[in-house]
DNA sequence: GTGGCTTTTAACCTTACATTAACAAAAATG
DNA sequence: CATTTTTGTTAATGTAAGGTTAAAAGCCAC
């Protein structure tokens, strides 16, 4: 079998200290690309597949939790940690509500750090079947293309979908013709499930029925209080 | 809407820190069973489905790894959450290699806690995305479609049902030409068995009829006293 | 800063649901 | 057979969820 190493998106600034890390890292078996402030490490996931960001919190230009909204924007389920100098609490509630999947106080133990990543992988690893690459998708005449954003009707001039509404759609074609719970966007888009963010989802829903009007064949229902359902005729 | 509250599994020896810990979690709605050792923990287990596991380490009899071992051997998703008084590495260390999700050290900020939480729920909210096929069922020449929430009759147009409708007319095909108790409807789907939710019932099995006059094949009988009996000629 | 785009919040309206009431009809009870 | 209990059915009510549009707030690039 073919052993494929883990790629790892290391961004710290402190140039001693990120080297390294990145050395312990890579004599671990992971392939670690370190970027040396958030302004290139965006340019380096911009350019490639990552399984993992280790992000630092403060560095100049670009802290960590920019660069993080960054990276959610072009991705939502890479998993996000992020390393932090001091422990504080408004720094990690900051983090977790960006989508981190953990977080780590400096200094830290390197094999702790390695468990870990070790566990976060191991998560992901479930969750990802093999999933990915579903950035493409057909939906009746229309043609989602997730990864640019856009919207095309018969072949005709591509609509700009904003990254709300493109996260979206995504997400109900991947549950075509089946339900798409309401928790799943909220929780998945806009990690947060409140009553404020259920109506900005409403919003959004109105948003990409009105794109879909295009094609009579393509429409989404809702079920009372589960959820909504893509569906093509 | 029927409110779902996510169960919680909180396993601490301390009485009262496990009882303000307990109150802070109810108050942010979430479900918990409290247990006040390794022992008794594993037993509250054992007879309930929870989302999350929060186990102190340090624990007479039985320590939170070993719970977590047994509890992993029972379910090999469930989250689990470490506390520990000690931010001691072997601990950290051991936690991640029985497969926890988070670790959190003893005195912690509360939020920090809940927004640790929210995190995991978000993660395992992905994994879910359920096995079907147990909500279909074929009734006469209805197709019902419990997960989606709809009949139809012959290949045609779905009816749309709402969430009670579909319980019930689920529980009666569940029992197809058999007694479905009214009690066992009542418990199950109105979660109480009183007069005015009897009534209620009653006037759902009047919907359900008024559906099923399409097929003269399919009728809803009742058994005085006993309940109703979904049958097909 | 300003301007343009995105997202959230607000307001108002419609639809969907569940419960309750009211009255009618069956079935059981003694 | 008179009366009580249970069930059948329709309609009215109150509440919650969702639809729609617009204004406000946030963000980013210039």
């Amino acid at each position: 079998m073919e052993e494929i190493k883990k790629k790892i998106l290391l961004v710290e600034d402190d140039p001693n200290f990120g080297i390294v890390l990145k050395d312990y890292l890579m004599m671990n078996d992971y392939d670690v690309v370190h970027a040396k402030n958030g302004m290139e490490g965006f340019e380096k996931f911009k350019k490639d597949d990552f399984d993992l960001c280790i992000l630092d919190v403060m560095m100049p230009y670009k802290d960590g939790f920019t660069l993080a909204k960054e990276i959610r924007e072009k991705n939502t389920d890479v998993p996000i940690v992020f390393l932090t100098a001091k422990t504080m609490k408004e720094d990690v509630l900051k983090g977790y509500k960006v989508g981190a999947d953990d977080y780590l106080n400096k200094p830290f133990d390197s094999e702790v750090l390695l468990m870990k990543i070790k566990a976060i992988m191991q998560r992901k690893a479930t969750e990802t079947i093999s999933d990915s690459k579903q950035f493409e998708f057909k939906i009746g005449r229309f043609e989602l293309n997730s990864k640019l954003r856009f919207l095309r009707f018969n072949g005709g001039e591509p609509i700009k979908l904003s990254p709300k509404e493109n996260e979206l759609l995504r997400l109900l074609a991947l549950h075509e013709n089946d339900l798409m719970p309401r928790e799943l966007a909220l929780t998945k888009i806009w990690r947060d499930d409140n009553y404020f963010t259920s109506r900005s989802m409403d919003v959004y829903i109105a948003k990409l029925r009105k794109y879909l009007k295009l094609d009579d064949k393509v429409e989404i229902l809702n079920i009372h209080g589960e959820g909504f359902r893509l569906v093509v005729n």
